[in-house]
DNA sequence: AATATAAATGAAAACCTTTCTCATTTACAC
DNA sequence: GTGTAAATGAGAAAGGTTTTCATTTATATT
């Protein structure tokens, strides 16, 4: 029942943003860019504009119901929001995305960040690198 | 003398890249936009196209002589290479860029690279949070 | 159930940073 | 000095994202 996540999100329900937190919930990639939603959508059959992909996104990352990723080289991509912090291994060849904790890493930023006075209001983490699959 | 560290790069002595070169080693900024040097150049009384600041830039990243930070939002800023690897921490307040390293982080990072089977060739870890003068 | 109103949408244009094209100029080797 | 490959400038193009504005739609109100 996406509707419910909608309105507690205080967002109108509207087919754009169903359709669109749809995409998200079953798609096989957890990590899509607007690009790839739009044409998800008009596989499903749904004319929705790609200026309204992105205005749905960008809400649903203002409501906490996605993250935006944003990607060297550009273009940013999105992941549902599960309320677990994680950060991102890049594959710069194949472009997979793999996550991981390390809380030992989060100690550290946060000590790193008090050390030089700073409010820590968010951080960013990419290991850029080939992974096991494409090394071949 | 800058046009050794030039010449040692591999890369033609012209003016473009003298004055490029000289914006980054006297800018009172350390971290500077294409744009930022683009105009830097500008009030110096050069006229060089933002096209060959592009393409300046890029080359000396090629060559080792800055590096380049993809900043979130779109735009990269460059740094001069002073060869120490480090991680930033930024005010998103005021866009003021602090550098820090971190050998623990280091260290994990090159752990988890292994451990999903990447062959890690980069990574970027940005702090966000307010600094100290932008907190009052 | 009908209506009013503010919000959402679609399509196209605009934007912004960065790259490319191509004719012209320049640095450097001979 | 001269030739040649490389570098430059100006503007066009690219690529992702945002904005504009007229039209449609969801929801609160009658």
């Amino acid at each position: 029942m996406e509707s419910q996540d909608l309105r507690k999100a205080g967002l109108k329900v509207t087919l754009p943003r169903i359709k669109v937190l749809e995409i998200l919930e079953s798609a096989q990639q957890r990590h899509m860019s607007a690009e790839d939603v739009y044409k998800a959508l008009l596989e499903m059959g749904e004319e929705i504009g790609l200026a309204t992909v992105y205005r749905v996104l960008t809400q649903f990352e203002g409501a906490g119901l996605v993250s935006r990723l944003s990607i060297e080289g550009g273009h940013a991509v999105f992941e549902l929001e599960d309320g677990s912090h994680h950060d991102h291994l890049l594959c710069v060849r194949c472009n997979q995305i793999e996550e991981f904790i390390d809380e030992v890493i989060e100690q550290r930023q946060r000590a790193i960040a008090a050390e030089k006075g700073f409010q820590m209001t968010d951080h960013s983490l990419y290991i850029y690198g080939i992974c096991r699959n494409c090394q071949s």
